[in-house]
DNA sequence: CTCCTTCGGTTGACACGTCATCCAACCCGT
DNA sequence: ACGGGTTGGATGACGTGTCAACCGAAGGAG
C-alpha cells in the first residue's frame, strides 16, 4: 500500500562507500595475510580461536558458536586445514558424537608468525587514519545495525 | 626495529562488531533479496548496471569496471546468469574482442520485482537506525579508508 | 526400558571468487 | 607490412560458503 521509500543521496553514496570499502580493505588484508603467511582471513580467525584456549583445543561446537560459523562451513574448513596440517580432529571424551580441534606446532608457529604483520596492517589500513571520535561512531553504528537485525531475526 | 602498534580495547571492539555487523548485515539482505526474487546479491548489482543502460546494454569490460570485478569473475558469473536466462551475450561492432551484455525480458522483470523490497530492506535495517550525523560519519570513515587504501595500493 | 526428538558432525551438490593461463584482436613503432 | 607488447575475454583448477540430507549418539517423556 504505503510506497517503498527510497535512499536519498547522501544515503546511497553512504551504502556505496560503506560496500566498496568493505570489499577493497578485506580484499587487501586478505592478499596481505596470504603472502605473507599462507592463511585466508579465515584459517586465522579459527587459529587465533584455538591458540588461546587451554591445550590448544577447542571442542567444534564451541568454536562454530564463537566465530558464528555454520556447521558445514566449519566443517569443510577443518577438513582443508587438516589436510594442510594445521589442525587435527580428535575424539571427544565427554561426547561420543563430538569432536575436538586441536592445533598443531606448524599451526601455531604460522598464527605467531602471521598475527603481528596482520594487526599492524589493520592499525595502518583503518585505525590510523580514523579520530577517536570516529572509532566510537564506527563501533556505535556496528551496535546500533546488530541491534536491529536481533529484533528481525527473532 | 618497532614492536608492531597492537589495538586498544575500543578498537578492538570496534574492529570486531564491525566485522560481524558486516557479515550478517549482508547475509541478511542475502538470504531475503534471494528468497524474493531468487538473485544473489551480485546478481542484482549486475542487472543494475545493465537497467540502467540504454537498450540495457552494457559492453562487458565497462560492466566489469563499473562493479570493480576481475575479468574472470564477471566472466564466470555472466556464464551462470546466461544459463538461468538474466542475461545473455552478443557480439561487439567496435571491437571484435568483446562482448556486449544484454539484460534479458525476464531480467528485467525479475529485478523490477526485486528492487523496491532490497531497497526498503537496506532502509529498515541500515538507515531507519541511524542518525543523520551517524551516516555522514559513516560516509566519512569509508572514503578515508578507501583513500589509505588507494595510497597503499598504488 | 522404549520411543521420539534434538543435537553434533559429515557429506555431496552446487554457487561464488581468485589465480594463472591462454588466445585472438588491437595498437603502435619501425 | 610486420612484429611485439597490450587488451578483452574465456577457461580450468581450486579454495570457499550454503543448503539439504544423512547418521549415530544423547536426552527426555511415558
Amino acid at each position: 500500500m504505503t510506497e517503498p521509500q527510497w535512499l536519498d543521496d547522501g544515503e546511497s553514496e553512504a551504502w556505496l562507500s560503506f560496500l566498496v570499502m568493505h570489499a577493497k580493505l578485506t580484499a587487501e588484508l586478505h592478499r596481505r595475510l596470504r603472502a605473507q603467511a599462507g592463511l585466508s582471513l579465515a584459517d586465522f580467525d579459527v587459529l587465533a580461536q584455538l591458540t588461546e584456549a587451554p591445550d590448544g583445543t577447542v571442542r567444534a561446537r564451541q568454536l562454530g558458536r564463537s566465530l558464528q560459523w555454520e556447521k558445514s562451513r566449519l566443517s569443510h574448513h577443518l577438513d582443508r586445514m587438516q589436510r594442510r596440517g594445521l589442525i587435527r580432529r580428535e575424539d571427544c571424551a565427554e561426547d561420543s558424537r563430538g569432536a575436538m580441534v586441536v592445533v598443531t606446532e606448524l599451526g601455531r608457529e604460522t598464527i605467531e608468525r602471521a598475527a603481528p604483520p596482520h594487526v599492524q596492517a589493520v592499525r595502518e589500513l583503518v585505525f590510523d587514519r580514523l579520530t577517536r571520535r570516529e572509532v566510537d561512531t564506527m563501533r556505535r553504528i556496528s551496535e546500533k545495525i546488530l541491534d536491529g537485525l536481533d529484533e528481525e531475526v527473532r
